[in-house]
DNA sequence: GTCAGTTAAAAAATCGATTATTTGATATAA
DNA sequence: TTATATCAAATAATCGATTTTTTAACTGAC
């Protein structure tokens, strides 16, 4: 029998795509600072070219402003607009995990617990901090994976890379970090007891603990 | 006093980008075809650069799909993603209909009329098919538009181009098609009535008649 | 006939250079 | 001073050619 192993081929376009995504929600540009190409050739030791296609599906993707003739810059960052990401991401996700609940198999189950077991695993030590951001990322989306809808899905992942553009914008704060943690592990208890109704109420209020930490952030960034 | 018109500055880029926009809701390329960069140069008269730059813009916008090193394709249309794309859309225009007749102020109202009227106004005739198409994308558009949500209006618009690639498979349906026209006004009325309940309800009622719709026309496809 | 290995043609990705547009400094006129 | 015009430098966009990878046709072994 043979295992068809995802071969994961990449292309200098893809691998400066997910390197910049990686590097905008995590905050190593300024926001609103205009991109400047040839810096980026070089900074990422890149071609013209995959580096130009990965900028346009970075601005598709809505991680860059594209400006016709005026090159691409970085988004600014409005407490209007957190609340609104905030607001969409307590609605969708909210009906995700609801619906995730209701579809997940056993092997979700399985899934759950080691991901919020890797991401226990991960100290937060400062140098491991894109290892945990991984596993926090990777964890919320098993959270919601079998909701049925590959475009909530899709939609969801935006509004974190979004999100997370706010909530990275400081250093870390340890005791909230902690009640954040925990709900972890309560979100995978109530999902697994299928206790729909409280799960949603637990998803909703974590949430709402995660936009009041980037609204911190965001005012003692401003 | 200076006006500050917005000058529309196009590249070859964006322009061709707006245009296989148009051709991929359109369904002027077969579902599951392999894109021939080529022959599309060839075919729109545009550089290769500005063409795989709207490519992959394309993608990340979900109109194609991109495999590293074996180039472009256009989506397959399945079942399952029609009911999702149609769930969703029933969700979020549902949600940001609510929101736009709770904000919506009077500027709205009279660019609700107007939209509509131009709707109206635009026979179906065959050669005009492209013109109706943009007029009743904007009245949808206008519709939701003060809901306050940046980002559910743009998952919206997604999801209405990725809607109407089912929509327009087929050739028109006059009956059906007379009942969703009137539709438009009716959603107008409650809207300036102010009646959400109603509205949201219509609404509903619509996009689920414009579901079955496509729905008959993507079994007839296949 | 079917399967793996080989290779020529096709296609995708990338590069290096060119062209077009914007930006910012300086000059000039109101 | 303020506004407008001019022009050189910087940057964005695009082109044409090259490199890399895939596809598909062909070959011979089983």
């Amino acid at each position: 029998m043979n295992q068809h192993l995802q071969p994961v081929i990449s292309t200098a376009s893809s691998r400066i795509y997910e390197t910049l995504r990686r590097d905008l929600v995590g905050g190593r540009f300024a926001a609103g600072e205009k991109l400047a190409i040839n810096a980026l050739k070089e900074h990422y030791h890149v071609g013209l070219s995959p580096l130009r296609e990965a900028l346009n599906k970075l601005a598709a993707y809505g991680l860059l402003i594209q400006e016709n003739q005026r090159g691409f810059r970085v988004p600014t960052l409005t407490r209007a607009e957190l609340d609104d990401i905030a607001s969409m991401r307590l609605e969708l996700e909210g009906m995700a995990f609801e619906r995730a609940i209701q579809h997940g198999d056993a092997v979700w189950e399985a899934e759950l617990l080691a991901a919020a077991h890797r991401l226990k695993r991960a100290d937060m030590s400062l140098e491991k901090d894109e290892e945990w951001e991984t596993l926090h990322s990777q964890f919320h989306r098993t959270l919601v994976a079998p909701c049925g809808s590959v475009w909530l899905l899709r939609f969801i992942e935006q509004l974190h890379d979004q999100f997370d553009r706010y909530r990275r914008l400081g250093p870390k704060m340890p005791t909230v970090r902690q009640t954040l943690d925990d709900q972890h592990h309560q979100l995978v208890e109530l999902a697994l007891q299928r206790d729909t109704k409280a799960a949603r109420a637990l998803m909703d209020d974590h949430i709402h603990k995660s936009y009041q930490v980037a609204l911190k952030r965001y005012e003692a960034h401003a």
